[in-house]
This record gives C-alpha cells, sequence and structure tokens, in this order.
DNA sequence: ACAGTTATGTGCGATAGCACGCATAGCACA
DNA sequence: TGTGCTATGCGTGCTATCGCACATAACTGT
C-alpha cells in the first residue's frame, strides 16, 4: 500500500480501463530528487516519467554557460516527448525542479502503446500541443515582460503544481531558471515581499495572496493556463483526481 | 505544366510513392501573398499548408500589441500542426513573411492519412519535433543574445530557404518580427553593412558575406539548424531534391 | 556556543534596449 | 520632372538589467 497511484498523473489517469492496465505492469514509482538531471542535451532517454508531485523543467544550457528554462511539467504532463515523437533525444535537457515522485515507462511500452493509435496517442499528442504553446509564449515572455512578471509567473506555475502554498527554491535557483541575474530576483522578491504577496527565508518561499500574484504577473500565466486547459479538459474530465491535494489524499487506487 | 511540385516540400517530397499518389489529388497549389494570416489566435484551420518558396512565421501577440515571431516555416516544414496533433487551434498566428507558393492539403485527408500511421505521420512528427525544438532555442535567444546577433540569425534562417541571397523585408517589419523596436534594427543593421556583411536599400537586404554573419551570429541557429538536419535527414536522405536552388530549376516534375 | 557554509541584501558604474520626435533620402507614380 | 509616401537615420533622455564587489544574515553541524 504506497501513498500515490499513476492515476494522479493526468495523463495516465485519464485512460481506459483496459489501456490502463496494459500500462500498469510496467509502470515503476521512482523518487525524483531534486536538481536531477533525467535527460541531457543529445541524450538517449531509456523512460519516460509521469510526474504526480514532482515538477521537472525543460533547460536550454548555452555555450556561454548561461541557461533558461523553457517549460515546467508537473502531474499533468509528461518528461520524454522525443520517445514518442520520434527524434529520441532533444537539444535541452530536463532537471527536477522539486523533489518528488514519479512513474516512469519504459521505451518499448511507451511506444508499443502510442503505435496503439488509442486515447494514450490523443493525450501524449495535445499534451505535446500544450508544451508547445508553453515555449512559445516562454519565448514572448523573455522579449517583452519583466523580471517582476516572470517571477510571479513562475512561482503560480510551481503552485499549480504543488498541494501547499510554498515553492522550496533559493532565489539562485530561480534566477538560473528565469535566466537572469540573482541580484535581480533578490530586488523582485523583496519588492514583492513588501507588498505583502510572499513571504520568503532561505530558500522558502510562501505565497500569502495568490490573487495578488496573478495580479502582478503577466498575461503569459493565463494564456498558457488556459491553452493546456482548452487542449486537456477531456483529460480532466476523464480523471476525477484532477487536485493535486485530492491526489495527495489517495492511497493506492486505480481508477 | 506548373513551375512547382508537392514534392518540392521536404516533407510531402520524402513520401513513398504510394502515399504520395493517395495525397497527390488532394494538395492545392496556393500563392501566400505577403503579410497573409493563414491563422490567428484560437482559429480553426481548414487546411494544412506545405511552403515551396513561402516562408511563414509563428507569431504571438500580446494583449499589448507587443509581439514576436517564435520560429520560422519554410519549404523543410508544415504549417497547421494543431491540425494533427489534435488541438484545431493554436494561441499564436501564422503570417507569410516570405510571398510565395505552398500546397495545401484539407484537414481531413490530412488527419485520414495521418492515422494510417505511415511515414507522413512519421515525418509530421519529427518535423513537431524540430519546430519544439527551434521555439525553445527562440526561448533563450530572446533571453541571452544581442538584436545583432538575433538579426543574424533571422538572415541566415531566410537565407536557408531561399534561392537568392536577398531578404525582402523592411526593417519595420524585421522589428515585429525580433519583437524589438525599429530603431534598433537600423542600428544593427547599419553595423552590419559597414562590417561589409551585408547591404541594404529600402526594404531589400542582399547578404555579401554569409560566412561573416555565421561567425557574427549566436549559437542559436547552429544548434536549430542541426537539430533539425537530425530530426529529417531521413526526409532529406528520401527527397532527391534538398535545396532551394535545385527545386527552384524544377518544372512540374512528380517524385 | 561557535565556526563554517550558504543564502540574501546592497551599492556602484556600464550597457542595451526603449520611447519619442524629427530629419533625410529612396522610390513610385503621375 | 516633380510630388508624395514610406523607409531609414539619428539624437536625447530614460529604465531595466547586468557585472562585480562586498556586507550581512540565516541555517548546519560539531
Amino acid at each position: 500500500m504506497q501513498p500515490f497511484s499513476p492515476g494522479q498523473n493526468h495523463l495516465l489517469g485519464a485512460l481506459p480501463p483496459a489501456e490502463f492496465e496494459r500500462l500498469s505492469e510496467h509502470l515503476e514509482l521512482v523518487a525524483l530528487p531534486l536538481g536531477e538531471m533525467l535527460y541531457g542535451p543529445g541524450q538517449t532517454l531509456t523512460h519516460a516519467y509521469f510526474p504526480v508531485t514532482s515538477i521537472v523543467a525543460l533547460h536550454c544550457v548555452m555555450e556561454s554557460g548561461a541557461s533558461a528554462v523553457v517549460a515546467a511539467v508537473g502531474l499533468e504532463g509528461v518528461v520524454g516527448i522525443s520517445l514518442f515523437m520520434g527524434g529520441e533525444t532533444m537539444p535541452s535537457s530536463a532537471v527536477v525542479l522539486r523533489a518528488g515522485q514519479a512513474y516512469r515507462l519504459d521505451r518499448a511500452t511507451l511506444r508499443q502503446e502510442f503505435n496503439r493509435a488509442g486515447l494514450l496517442q490523443r493525450w501524449l499528442l495535445r499534451y505535446t500541443q500544450a508544451l508547445i504553446a508553453q515555449i512559445a509564449q516562454t519565448a514572448v515572455c523573455n522579449r517583452h515582460h519583466s523580471l517582476e512578471q516572470q517571477l510571479c509567473r513562475w512561482l503560480l506555475a510551481t503552485l499549480d503544481r504543488t498541494p501547499l502554498p510554498e515553492v522550496v527554491l533559493t532565489q539562485e535557483l530561480i534566477s538560473s531558471i528565469l535566466g537572469v541575474r540573482r541580484e535581480g530576483v533578490t530586488e523582485a522578491a523583496g519588492r514583492l515581499q513588501r507588498a505583502g504577496l510572499i513571504r520568503y527565508r532561505r530558500g522558502h518561499i510562501s505565497v500569502l495572496d495568490r490573487a495578488g500574484l496573478e495580479i502582478h504577473t503577466c498575461e503569459c500565466y493565463a494564456t498558457v493556463r488556459n491553452e493546456s486547459a482548452r487542449l486537456l479538459s477531456a483529460v480532466d474530465a476523464a480523471n476525477t483526481r484532477s487536485t493535486p491535494a485530492e491526489n495527495r489524499a489517495l492511497i493506492g487506487a486505480t481508477p
């Protein structure tokens, strides 16, 4: 009796019993520690990861060492789209940004099930489209919006994938996520704290006023969230346990 | 006898005769004028477009009116991935940035062929992965690289999809592509001209020194190009007419 | 309780890009 | 040839962010 079930991941949880059954014996629960790299640039994946409580970032690092995160993946998605898209590898890397659990599925099983052209294929492709929207929005956001807006956006995105209104990340780490310098994060976070929206102490940010953050952030947050909701609404409908809090409460249930 | 053939598009040209045959009667040659919007945010597509001489940009516009292009699509790809990814619409829009020809395929035929899980599906998915790489690279590039580097990158990307070393775009248009202000483009282009890399006059940029541009640009250009080449190398191998110059020379040939 | 490590706060000067306004020059069409 | 539109060039602040250097504060383990 373990405190997690594959069905907590939205993509897996939305599968009809027959499909889920075929996969379940191949799904393996793994703990992902903060900072672990699931794959690096050009590195072939052995498994796809379906997060349940963990958050994974798709991260691009440049030759100069400068970097930025282009997308975040949590319980709504999957890490390793190159396995079913056919490319095998990616030029980016995948790094765990919130320690937690994920189910992983070996390459062969995933591809086999994908090729049956059932609901898993459908959800995986729609999720991939949502991911594209997220990455594209990040590109324009990087171009036009202030550090403070982007920080709000990141906090909200993290919050949406988390049961508690708390983010455990140092400013140093946040700076490398957003691709800005650490002092900039200090300033922006200081402003948010003085505005009473958050409170933080050494790597722990508590969100006090979520609505306030939504006002301070740019439209990109809502755009990405709405597009994901639109593309995966059928997933959420099929999945009776759609909130992180509810998921945490579950013990070893199956869809 | 028309001067274009669907096979000039790399994705279509790589199909085996049987698959190509099924599609060819549904392919329709259309002229895309500069500035035409193939689809806008949330707008349902009726056709997928396979460019041959045209270039289409995936463009994100924000509430404020600020915008940026997140990817360019030319004869190597297809516009309208949401048709086969299952989402039907996209939050971005697609705008013609180089007037030219494209073949378009109606939604029903595309989906039907996609669902046969043949080579078209394979190429479309691999192309989509290349597109993701391009958008992701644009995101980090927007964050870290100078306007001048990005201008070089854009010129090179356009050149790769064009038979002549000339780009017809006003600085005004380029500025809205890159999401920067027009004067910035004037300055950057002026520097490139003084360095002898380009020459321009009212909306016409002639590239004098391609190698020089490749030196001035950031790594993003090579990263995207290499990743596309890797993912679509089998496409290029199957397609015997892979360069724009060769394509232009063709008259009404079939694969 | 203390020392060591790590995270955070702060103060500079430098710079890239923004916003605005206006001057000029190239091209099109009459 | 001229006239007018549109593209381009340029100056002048202004702001956000960078890059670096260093001060302080908060946890950690002994």
